[in-house]
DNA sequence: TTTTTACTCGAACATATGTACTAATATATA
DNA sequence: TATATATTAGTACATATGTTCGAGTAAAAA
């Protein structure tokens, strides 16, 4: 479906992109891609489009946009999690973290840790995790999850004798049985440790 | 020297680059931040590139870059060291991360970590540290070394009785005493784990 | 007061740039 | 063979956009 030349067009204006921190003009392409006219650019880019890989603005100058898969966003990192809310209020975000936005649906944020209940598994004091609120959280999996609306934790989550706990991963502290009172918010997807 | 209209325009062309992934004109920029004319946001673009906050392109639309702290670079994951060779040559690229670009000067890199030497400071096979080529291995510092010019380890570089070791974070290896055949790659300064 | 500096506006200009139309060529398809 | 599809080129047009010039206002400095 995609021509060669029209991979050819896109990582043209991929690479000019990054060089020059801009999209090219029409006539730059011309240029990259060693074609004399215009309008062979311009039917290169409708097909671009139409393939879903990159974006335009009607008759605007340098407004292209590839839809990279390598995309980054910024995600909020919160420092405790609000008392009877989930909700990310901005006088709980104390920092935002660069990470590469893989999944468009994904509603991720990024937690400090607090404590060493998961240190076996490598999990420590201050590393960041980044938490996926979308994704469910399997048995056998981490999890953050919150404790009377009040204390956020990361566990992993599992089923033992039909009874579902959270199971840190520190011989000193206790399993907890999984209540009412507690809530998942959900999975552990990344974490990030700064040395 | 940047008055609170400059802090402005350039409030508002940050935000408009990320949220429509290109510079917004002149004309867009007098709608954004409440100015009639165009000359007038012409003179407040010429203040900031004195500054050194803005970039600009004589005569180019919408070629705009904004100094930022905060860019994003994309760093090479290494799959193996080149026996004899310290050099990232491309065949050793097995892909890219991106992470934040904080320092300019620094050359990082990334490299995929195998065995479970450092397992006791929570670093597990297959987790990604990133290695900054210029930052010196101190004391204590865990770093990324070479190996008889053939294999990469990551350790604690521990002075111990007036000797260098590299010391694992796990009873069932052996520190390693430092010679010749040991060269240091660089400082470990970060952990990414994909979960 | 006068002078300087900072900021704003309006109008006009030059051109960089996206777009449209027509035609030609080559290759594949019926 | 005839027809359709893909690709390229040339020309021309409309305008989006950066730039320049002149002037006015307000506040601060001399």
């Amino acid at each position: 479906m995609v021509s060669e030349k029209q991979k050819n067009i896109l990582n043209f204006i991929n690479i000019f992109i990054e060089k020059n921190g801009y999209a090219p003009s029409v006539r730059e392409i011309c240029e990259g891609v060693s074609l004399k006219s215009t309008s062979t650019v311009q039917y290169h880019l409708e097909k671009l489009i139409q393939s879903g890989l990159l974006q335009k603005n009607y008759k605007k100058s340098r407004a292209l946009t590839v839809n990279n898969q390598l995309s980054n966003k910024k995600i909020p990192i919160l420092g405790e999690i609000a008392a009877g809310s989930l909700l990310m209020a901005e006088e709980n975000v104390i920092g935002t973290v660069n990470y590469p936005d893989t999944d468009e649906k994904s509603d991720l944020f990024a937690l400090s840790v607090s404590g060493d209940s998961m240190i076996d598994e490598g999990i420590h004091e201050k590393d960041l995790v980044i938490i996926n609120k979308n994704e469910p959280i399997k048995n056998g999996d981490i999890g953050a999850f919150l404790i009377n609306n009040s204390e956020g934790t990361i566990k992993f989550l599992k089923n033992i004798q039909g009874k579902q706990y959270l199971v840190p991963a520190n011989k000193n502290y206790e399993k907890i049985l999984v209540n009412e009172n507690i809530q998942p918010i959900g999975k552990v997807v990344s974490l990030i440790r700064d040395m």
